[in-house]
DNA sequence: AATTTAGTTCTATTACTCTTGAACTAAACG
DNA sequence: CGTTTAGTTCAAGAGTAATAGAACTAAATT
């Protein structure tokens, strides 16, 4: 059941947060971490201090304090400050994220060398069918990656 | 402390499918299944039986059951049977896993779609140099995923 | 019909990750 | 100099995923 029954103006961001939070816990971050990501995306200003975020939240200092410091090691967030104002603002810093969003994109196929080490191995198998399959499954990771090195240099001389 | 000090023919084998094993952890799967794969690509013959796979891995059937069900219903692994034994042989399916890898590759950048939605929800805030940021990663994504699915069109032709 | 084989299923245990509360610190403030 | 602020750290608790053990099943074998 839900806090409150009178929607507050507050009421469809939550929702939205915690839609956004399970979207990325499924692309691998922990429940808090995502909903962090999700209240930094949707909230205006989009950068927040230490305690609207524990607030919004409704979760400890400690978990905010980890998950803020986790996401800024992973170069995803940082903060800014105010003259006068002591405290963070924390903020999605888009730039770094698509910085390592780039990164993960090259390490597609990275299964590849694995499996170059398994055909190795195997070049005197009995099964020589076996290691044309895998074979095939290298050359398509080789393939991709190729294109995709390329598409990202594209990208990064586009608008130079 | 390893079992054996008089290195057996094995002992090589072990450690081999003990370092895959721990490389497809790192991909995503649970210790025994990522020790599963391992050995089912590293064995000669490359299909091996229940028991020998429980043997191999000195790990419980129930475990070794859940495993194998478990790469069974993800499509990398499927079973051959031989006449006069009731023992099903497992082995890695390089078709499907292929199969399997093609659509995984076409899902990078499936955080796109999340992004576009906060981008509409953001279209009326006061600090557009956000949205802008968002939206340059929206648009790497859209230009990855439009070249990947060009070049998994271009791999399914190729050899036709 | 009784037994063996080739697993499966269910419950319990273990291991690990996530989150919290409470005590703590370092800088700034009054 | 004592207090507040803005967090951090650490030990512990809760929750979750992985594994194991033991009982079970269905088909095949004797």
């Amino acid at each position: 059941m839900p806090k409150q029954d009178q929607p507050a103006p507050e009421a469809h961001l939550e929702a939205k947060v915690e839609q956004l939070g399970i979207a990325f816990e499924k692309l691998g971050m922990s429940p808090i971490n995502a909903r962090v990501m999700g209240f930094l995306l949707l909230a205006e200003p989009p950068y927040k201090d230490f305690y609207e975020i524990r607030d919004f939240l409704g979760a400890s200092k400690s978990s905010i304090s980890l998950a803020l410091n986790h996401l800024m090691n992973q170069g995803i967030i940082d903060y800014l400050t105010f003259r006068g104002d002591r405290r963070r603002y924390f903020r999605i810093n888009t730039d770094n994220w698509l910085q390592k969003l780039k990164q993960q994109t090259l390490e597609t196929g990275s299964m590849r060398l694995l499996l170059e080490e398994v055909l190795e191995a195997r070049t005197a198998s009995e099964y020589p069918e076996f290691g044309e399959g895998l074979q095939e499954i290298v050359e398509f990771q080789e393939f991709i990656a190729q294109g995709i090195e390329l598409m990202v240099r594209k990208w990064e001389e586009r608008g130079v």
